[in-house]
Formats: C-alpha cells, sequence, structure tokens
DNA sequence: GAAGACAGCAAACAGTCGTTCACCGAGTGA
DNA sequence: TCACTCGGTGAACGACTGTTTGCTGTCTTC
C-alpha cells in the first residue's frame, strides 16, 4: 500500500493506491468525486425545475454534503450550470459521432439518424433535458456556452455534409444555415422526445415519424437548391 | 349564495357608470387593471429570470401591491404563468395573422415572413422572450400550455398552405409536419433575435437572412416533395 | 339609505435561503 | 517524521420566502 514505486517519485502518475482516474493524488481524485456528486445531484433535481430555480442548499443536501463545501468547487450555481454544460458536451458529442456515417444513401443516413437521436435521448435523458431547458433558460452564461457547444457540432455536421455527394456547389454560408436547421430540427426532435411520456411508445413512434419525415423535406430541399434558387438578386 | 338568480338581476352588465372596459362594473375592471399590473409585473421580471425562479414576494414587490393580494387574483406563479401564455396568444396571434397573406409566389410570402416575425418580436419582446423561455422551461402546466398554443398556430398555417399551389397531392400527416417544421423556424429565429444585442443591426440582418434561407431550403424541399418522395416503403 | 361583498393591506408565522467562520482530520511533500 | 495544505463540517448570521389572519374602506345590491 505505501507505496514504493519505481525509482524515485516520479511525477507522472504511478501513485495513486488502487482507486482513482488516470494520474491524480488520492486528494483531488476524491475532490473530483464530490464535484461529480454536485453535478450529478443538480441534474437530477433538474429534471423537474429549471437551474434558475435551483438552491445552493438544496443541491448540497441532495448530494448529501454540507452546504459550505459548495464553494470548494464552484462559486455560484451558474458555474456549476456551465460545468453541466460542458459535461453534456460529452453526451451530444457521442452523439454526433454516431450519427457521422459514411454511407452514401440520404435516406439511410437520415432514418439512422433519428434511430440514434432517440437511443441516446432514452439513455441519457438528464443531459438532453438540462440542455433544451437551459438553452433559452435564465442564466445568460449557460445560454452563451450552449449557444457555442451548438455551433462546434454545427461545425461537425457541416464537415460530413460536405463530403456528401450533392455539396458541389454550395455557398459556404448557405452550407452552415444548413447545418443549423439540422441540428435545430435534431435539437427540437429530442426535446419532444423528453417531454413525452416515457410509456407511451406510440407517441414516441410518431416523433420519430415525424423527426424523419422533416428531415426529408429538409434533405429534397438541399437536393433541389442549386436549381432552383441559384444566388437569386441582392 | 341564495341562488334566486334569473328572474330578474338582469345577469348581462348594462350597470356599469362610465369607466371600465366593456360593461364592466368599477369593482372588477379595477380587479382586471391590478391583474394586468401583476401579469406586467411577472413578464418585467421574467426578462432576466424564468418562471420557476420567479418569487411571489418579487412580484408584488414590483408590482407594487402587498403580497396577500397576490390570492386575490392567482393560486400561485404556475397559475400567473398559464396566465401569461393566454396573453401571448394575444401577440402570436396578432403575428400569425400578419404573416398570412393571399399572395401567390412563395419567394415573396417568405420575405415578408420574415420581416413581420422580426417586426413584431422587436415590438413586444418581453412576451415572445417569455414564450421561448418557458416553452422547455421549468413549469409543466405552462410547457403545456404553450404547445397547445403552437398547436393551434399550426392548424392555421396547415390551413393556409392548403391553399396555395403545389398542396394538391399532401398527405394530412405530413402537411402538419410541414406546418410544424415552418413553425419552429420561426420560432428559433424569434429566439435568435430575443438573444441578439438590441443595438447590434448587423446581427439582427444576420439572423434575419439566415431565417430566409432556411424558409427556402424548407419550400424548395415542399416543392420537390411528391416528385422526389412518393410514400415510400412501410 | 342600509347590508353585504370583496380587493387590498399590515403584521405575524415558521421556514428556508446564501454566505461566513473557525475548526477538524486525512492526504501531501520535504 | 513533521509541518502544511485543503476538502469537508457544523453553527451561526441576517435577509428573505410563501402563507394566514383580521382588518379596512369602497363598491354593489337591495
Amino acid at each position: 500500500m505505501p507505496a514504493s514505486e519505481t525509482s524515485s517519485t516520479a511525477p507522472i502518475a504511478a501513485s495513486a493506491p488502487t482507486t482513482a482516474a488516470a494520474g491524480l493524488g488520492v486528494r483531488s481524485a476524491k475532490k473530483l468525486a464530490t464535484r461529480q456528486t454536485l453535478l450529478d445531484a443538480a441534474l437530477r433535481l433538474m429534471e423537474r425545475q429549471s437551474l434558475s430555480s435551483l438552491g445552493l442548499r438544496e443541491v448540497t443536501r441532495e448530494a448529501g454534503i454540507a452546504p459550505a463545501a459548495f464553494y470548494r468547487h464552484f462559486a455560484d450555481l451558474g458555474e456549476l450550470g456551465v460545468a453541466l454544460v460542458e459535461e453534456s458536451l460529452g453526451c451530444m458529442h457521442e452523439l454526433i459521432r454516431d450519427i457521422r456515417t459514411p454511407e452514401a444513401e440520404t435516406e439511410d443516413i437520415m432514418r439512422r439518424t433519428v434511430d440514434v437521436v432517440a437511443e441516446h435521448v432514452r439513455a441519457d435523458m438528464p443531459h438532453f433535458r438540462f440542455i433544451a431547458r437551459e438553452r433559452h433558460g435564465g442564466v445568460a452564461a449557460v445560454r452563451e456556452a450552449i449557444a457555442a457547444q451548438l455551433d462546434t457540432y454545427i461545425d461537425e455536421l457541416v464537415e460530413d455534409l460536405r463530403l456528401q455527394p450533392g455539396s458541389e456547389g454550395w455557398d459556404d454560408g448557405d452550407m452552415r444555415v444548413l447545418g443549423r436547421l439540422y441540428v435545430n430540427v435534431i435539437m427540437l426532435t429530442a426535446a419532444d422526445l423528453l417531454d413525452a411520456d416515457v410509456n407511451d411508445l406510440a407517441a414516441e413512434e410518431r416523433i420519430i415519424a415525424e423527426a424523419l419525415t422533416q428531415l426529408r423535406i429538409v434533405s429534397v430541399g438541399r437536393e433541389h437548391w442549386l436549381t432552383e434558387r441559384p444566388p437569386a438578386d441582392e
């Protein structure tokens, strides 16, 4: 147990007993753990309320921690909110990554997309609910953090769209607008899924079908964009 | 309580002296006025926070009314929120009405649409901000009220779309999905306008241009929907 | 005119809130 | 080993919360 590792105190990892994440002292590992406990507690509470209605004591109570300890991790609840956005980055990024496929047929891509979205939303509702709720919520810092994240995802999606056939003559700006449109459809679909009764499979099917139709409409518009809408006027 | 209504006591107005809105006693007119004061105060406060973080005392203080008087009008803040949704009905309905035009050329309709949206949002930011913020907010009753309202607007919009050329072979369900897509684009555009700096004209222009492009893409998709996507499989 | 309804008020209630403080004890580095 | 760092604690603070109660003064109804 008492270390006695290799040569000397080697600054890189290797000192941790058995627990904790990569190369962290027991101390900071525990700190990270309780920080995570706070984030989880907040997220749990936010399934029924919004960030700005959350109380500091409420969160620490849910986390099983003394109120004063909160300040060791965050200056206020807004800061915790921003941290939650960064955490949600994970879920969203996984989602985007799973959507990205080299398949050629657009129809298959869209089918796959809605399925993947539904699956991810179901698997991690709290994070998606948090994003949906706070995207236009009352805390400016959180709103901005979410907007920045979404912009990143749009970039990735646009990158993929570029590789697909039918993107040759597209203006850069228009391409981004198209990406935003896709992302918005996906986000609103996720929000609809979150609001639907968990046990109502029919409702879920309906939402998925609707999302698919919307993606199809947009994609048809995309296919005929250049022939139908040349740069036009002004 | 002692019943005996009907016969005399004419239940229909007509007793009001000179003041107030259509055929209301001075009493109930004043009540309505302070009720409105409460709604206005709440809406004002919600420019910077969300409904669920609002305090009852906070609202009455802003309204210049004793806290206890609140209960003469609403059971709790959730009820006030629902009332605000119904009030926002006005703004939204005006918006939809102004969008509805008998013009034939789709391009003109869309141009007009984005202009009208921008104009209405600018003219009554608090109500639109409220809708955007609480559409996915923490109060279930309010969320549901907003969803119901939006469904109504979608109905109206679909009704108009039916009259336009190019709606002949459309499936009823698909038509509604298209309507939702349009409404979602409009709502998100409104939300973007609300988040933009009021004095940043360039940003506003950019948002409007983006909305226009999105509407165009969707409309192109709509035009080629039937030839491109026949009922398809399943 | 008198009797009653009733919107609004001040005061008081028991709680909860965010924040600060001194303090403890386990991990840390020499 | 020893001095030190620092995450977590419990108690205390003043301010503020939602709600109830009894009371006004004015409008309403007869």
